[in-house]
DNA sequence: GTAAACATGTAACAGGTTACATGATTGT
DNA sequence: ACAATCATGTAACCTGTTACATGTTTAC
């Protein structure tokens, strides 16, 4: 959990040299379902990663742009991050937090909220499923990683759904 | 997730009053794995949610321990929070991230996260279907909505375990 | 010319973690 | 007497969000 965000942008620059606002595109498109960021994040960060040397300034271009690129120490941090560091899980759920409480409202208020998730999970489940047909999974190791990733939104939300749904009928 | 510990108190103390002390424990047990919450924020929040009138001092003990117990006001808050209000998804996994960066090290060093990703969820599901067991189901509606959320960490952990079996069988 | 897109930076605030600080009461 | 547990409070720090601020370049 700590400097994950750094590494997310070192994970971004190992593929190409890219900018600030290159990066913020990637956070909002390939990572805004696993590591968003906002632009002042992404923006102060690159410049505490430069002044650590994990990466550099490898062009100017117009308005100021700054096109960064990984240095070694960069690429040996991210490795290091990535085989000698314990992912931390995910521990706080809002969604589940407000299923202990629903005893303090009516039935069909509870089965009101209990659906609109199964709906809401149905949805993004759609929108996946959607995204993962609209993209070409023929490129090298990146595609390799990027399907199990999609895999795990797919999964997960489906599950989500069906657990839902579950919930639902057992209060019904 | 704005305000969520604020609801998380408020909804603790729908069942019964309690000082700071006894709520700490009931974050530490119970709400372990839905909502985390340190000594230091507990403590800050209750004095902020008792001067917005949310909550009041029922009655003071020994050592300056203050009951504290939900007003009609904090009741109504809980209330609104469940029923007007949307849950935020959580969105960020480090986890998932990583998978994103796994063609950045050698395939067996990307097996082995994946395998250790198995293996942690493995123990999960077997420490929660131990406290599944362990628990007696048998009270009113409060076990109804308990029992839901476990059933959600049951089939979260199961999903995931399997989703890693199946990500490292697919770059083997 | 002007709107959209490109491009970066910073300040204020909210939420969460760790650590420090202090002391009373209970059980052995 | 001593340790464990009970009980609360606060300061420093880190991460993340929103908003403000500023300007250039490109396309129409």
């Amino acid at each position: 959990m700590p400097m994950t965000l750094r590494h997310a942008l070192l994970g971004l620059l190992t593929e190409r040299s890219a900018s600030g606002y290159d990066l913020l595109k990637l956070f909002n498109t390939s990572l805004a379902n696993v590591w968003p960021a906002t632009q002042s994040q992404i923006y102060t960060e690159l410049n505490r990663l430069a002044e650590a040397g994990l990466i550099t300034v490898v062009a100017e271009g117009p308005r100021g742009r700054k096109q960064y690129a990984l240095t070694d120490e960069g690429r040996a941090e991210l490795r290091h991050w990535l085989t000698e560091t314990e992912p931390q899980p995910v521990r706080r759920s809002e969604i589940l937090l407000r299923v202990f409480f629903l005893g303090e409202i009516d039935r069909d208020q509870a089965l009101a909220y209990l659906d609109g998730l199964a709906e809401m999970m149905g949805k993004e489940e759609n929108a996946l499923r959607e995204l993962d047909e609209a993209i070409d999974w023929d490129d090298g190791n990146l595609s390799v990683y990027g399907r199990i990733a999609m895999e795990y939104g797919l999964r997960f939300n489906a599950m989500r759904r069906e657990w839902a749904e579950w919930a639902a009928d057992q209060i019904k």
